[in-house]
DNA sequence: AAGATAGTCGTTTTT
DNA sequence: CGACTATCTT
């Protein structure tokens, strides 16, 4: 039967793991060790042999791009179809609790979610209306200070200010912005949660219908929960539900947004006659990689204790290059994919890793200077682009009037004659109402309060915004995002906008046209209730309003051409669950990495540490890792030592690539070009001791006259590269090529 | 009210 | 360095 399919090619401590009937399981997974693999055989071995239903299973992940690869796995395994089961992130599965018991839990129907950025401009927005001075209060520390309380699981009346003034004053914004959410029916991430959490402690007869009937819970990536997490999947185990946590305390690298490793001792006291698993056979990478992260994170203290092993190859030494500036840098590392291009491996294999997305732009300047495609994870995300957030803005506007951050956004974009005298009008009156800014509007055009021009703009707006909610009501949704784009103008808008940007923001509004055709044809109203679940929602939620709700909540991982072959480019912090034959880590300098940031807060170094541990782990084959002498960062040049991370590397398992330094510096560095005793010198000695200059022109009996433009190595492996006038460039072994100095 | 210009500011990671 | 603001001009 198909149970052996679920248990062939799983090692002991796998089988254990996806077998076992304990109540409760602790698996401690290194990285590589088939964690994800684990968890959905599990999840399917639960199905098939104990019978239960898909129904009663339900999953939480810590992204929705893992969610997604969870339902694959299984829908393979099983053959069955998915949308039953909960599977999703803590937020989606949250949301999709509130948007079943909004009224429940004292929610507009037509709530929104309130997305990191539009949460900024809320909290600036309500900062000066309380006069709070910028500088003095940076609007971004009360919004790391809501969002940490919420994380925390603590709302304005939970916290005491007593003695502070400070932490009142922090309380006395939180507590604006929350007024102002209710008032615009908006929901942040930190909302999602602390509100379902909240529905199942006030209204026991919800939770106790969960519970009935979810009799596995099982949660991926444990070290990263914080504290509502716990509180939240703690409440919905109760006492009876069999519960499955699956982590790595190396690996917990979000303790800045409240991540706490401390939930996996404390899920060990909490959900007693629990078996604990550990997988410390990694299949991923070379014994060497593996020695090296072990010898890295053996610096950290108060682990749990884990040792990954394999029965691998030791594999190439771990290269290390310093760069003489991050230019330099880059170019090493491009024209090592170029090696590994050569050699007949694919680009995508390759993997460039940093700390900061800053360090980014560099590396893709290299790159398209040598025309190799790359692909850039995490970024700037397709729907944080202001072109798409203005339609977004639209859009959630026609779907909810009371949106007082989308009225922000829009009311203006394109200029239609609605300035910041006549906003400040409507905020005021907002204010004194406590109504929404679209009530305001309103209110102000029935009593014609303003002078006439502002009165007819402010009118125009107001009567756009609905005359688009009635022309697209029975529209389909990317009919509808095709309006909205053109009749709000916002294509003639950005299609004035100067330079190539005018054209990649029309071709991206478009693209969210067809972004709403292809996320049309996968839903339909019933998908989330009707069939699947026994409570059917009195109404549908419309295709726009789900639209919406994905747009803020898995924030377009799916991106569009993975078809090309195109080189990897990612923060360390996105790596987290991706392997790549080839990776670099680069930017290794103190105060980068481990960044400057981390070394005052105590804990954070060894974060920073685990940072590097994942990103060690993340390489199959080949590990490259890079620095840079000399930095220039926000426009200053500064000199950096290399970070620690890599004297913490047992030395044995290292090979510097080091260029000989007369060659190493880039040409403009270089004094001029040699004298004639050099010259001679050179010649006599070219196949001992290679000391080519960069610049250099020289002649091969084959490919012809070329101009020296790199060069590594020394003794019998020393090789440069020509770039040859006729022939392309070329990597040549000095002591083969015969070449001749011209 | 809109657009242009100058001057200031902060610089990590993201569901 | 570049994003964002405040201020100036039209």
């Amino acid at each position: 039967m198909a149970v052996s399919r679920l248990l062939n090619d799983l090692n002991d401590p796998q089988h254990q793991a996806v077998t076992s009937l304990s109540q409760h399981l602790l698996v401690l997974a290194g990285a590589g060790s088939g964690k994800t693999r684990v968890l959905a055989h599990r999840i399917a071995w639960l199905i098939e042999t104990t019978q239960i239903s898909p129904w009663s299973i339900i999953a939480v992940t810590f992204t929705n791009k893992t969610a997604r690869e969870m339902r694959g796995r299984i829908e393979t395994l099983l053959h069955l179809d998915t949308q039953s089961m909960w599977i999703g992130t803590f937020h989606s599965l949250s949301h999709r609790l509130l948007r079943r018991h909004w009224q429940e839990a004292g929610l507009s129907q037509q709530f929104q979610i309130l997305d990191n950025e539009d949460q900024l401009g809320f909290l600036k927005r309500i900062c000066k209306q309380l006069q709070l001075d910028e500088n003095l209060w940076p609007v971004r520390q009360f919004q790391n200070f809501i969002n940490n309380s919420k994380d925390a699981g603590l709302q304005p009346q939970d916290i005491d200010v007593q003695g502070s003034d400070q932490l009142a004053n922090q309380v006395q914004v939180y507590q604006a912005y929350q007024t102002a959410c209710e008032r615009g029916a908006l929901v942040d991430f930190g909302e999602l949660l602390l509100r379902s959490h909240k529905l199942w402690l006030q209204r026991p007869d919800i939770l106790q219908h969960y519970q009935n009937r979810f009799q596995h819970l099982l949660v991926d990536e444990f070290q990263d929960t914080n504290t509502i997490q716990y509180a939240w999947l703690r409440t919905l185990a109760g006492s009876s539900c069999s519960v499955t946590v699956v982590g790595d305390d190396d690996q917990s690298i979000y303790s800045w947004r409240g991540a706490r490793i401390e939930n996996i001792q404390q899920f060990s006291q909490d959900f007693k006659h629990g078996e604990i698993i550990r997988l410390e056979q990694n299949y991923r990478s070379t014994e060497t990689i593996l020695k090296a992260a072990n010898g890295l994170i053996k610096h950290n203290n108060g682990r749990l204790g884990k040792s990954l092993w394999t029965e691998d190859q030791s594999g190439e030494p771990i290269s290390i290059y310093a760069g003489f500036n991050e230019q330099d840098e880059a170019r090493f590392i491009v024209e090592q994919i170029h090696r590994w291009e050569s050699a007949g491996n694919l680009r995508s294999e390759a993997a460039i890793l940093y700390r900061s997305n800053a360090q980014s732009r560099v590396l893709e300047e290299a790159l398209i200077r040598s025309s190799k495609p790359y692909r850039i994870y995490g970024g700037q995300r397709f729907y944080d682009r202001l072109e798409i957030r203005n339609a977004l803005a639209y859009m959630r506007l026609v779907n909810n009037r009371y949106d007082d951050a989308a009225i922000e956004r829009i009311i203006n974009i394109p200029t239609r004659g609605i300035g910041v005298r006549t906003l400040d009008v409507i905020r005021q009156n907002a204010r004194t109402e406590g109504s929404s800014l679209w009530q305001a509007a309103q209110g102000i055009i029935i009593s014609s309060a303003l002078p006439a021009r502002a009165h007819n703009a402010l009118h125009g707006f107001l009567n756009l915004i609905e005359q688009m909610a009635t022309a697209t009501a029975q529209m389909q949704l990317d009919e509808l995002t095709d309006y909205i784009i053109r009749v709000s103008g916002l294509i003639k808008h950005h299609s004035k906008e100067k330079g190539e940007k005018a054209q990649t923001r029309i071709e991206n509004l478009n693209e969210l046209v067809s972004a709403a055709k292809t996320f049309a044809s996968t839903w339909s109203p019933a998908q989330l209730n009707r069939q699947l679940d026994e409570e059917a929602d009195e109404r549908p939620e419309t295709a726009l309003a789900a639209m919406l709700d994905q747009a803020a909540l898995d924030s377009g991982e799916q991106q569009a051409d993975e078809s090309e072959d195109s080189v990897q480019l990612m923060t360390l912090h996105s790596a987290k669950g991706l392997e790549f034959p080839l990776v670099f880590m680069a930017g290794l300098e103190e105060g980068l990495f481990p960044h400057q940031l981390s070394l005052v807060a105590d804990g954070r170094l060894e974060e920073e540490r685990r940072l590097c541990y994942v990103g060690i782990t993340r390489a199959m084959q080949k590990l490259i890792i890079t620095y840079a002498e000399a930095r220039r960062l926000h426009g200053q040049d500064t000199m950096n030592r290399p970070s620690r991370f890599i004297s913490e590397l047992p030395q044995e398992l290292i090979e510097e690539v080091r260029l000989k330094s007369s060659v190493r510096r880039p040409l403009s560095y270089r004094p001029a070009v040699s004298n004639p005793t050099d010259r001679r010198s050179q010649r006599t000695n070219l196949m001992e001791t290679p000391v080519l200059a960069l610049g250099q022109s020289v002649r091969h009996a084959m490919f012809g006259e070329g101009t020296v433009i790199d060069a590594e190595g020394s003794g019998p492996r020393a090789r440069v590269q020509v770039q040859f006038d006729s022939q392309g460039s070329k990597w040549l072994v000095l002591s083969h090529a015969k070449l001749e100095l011209i």
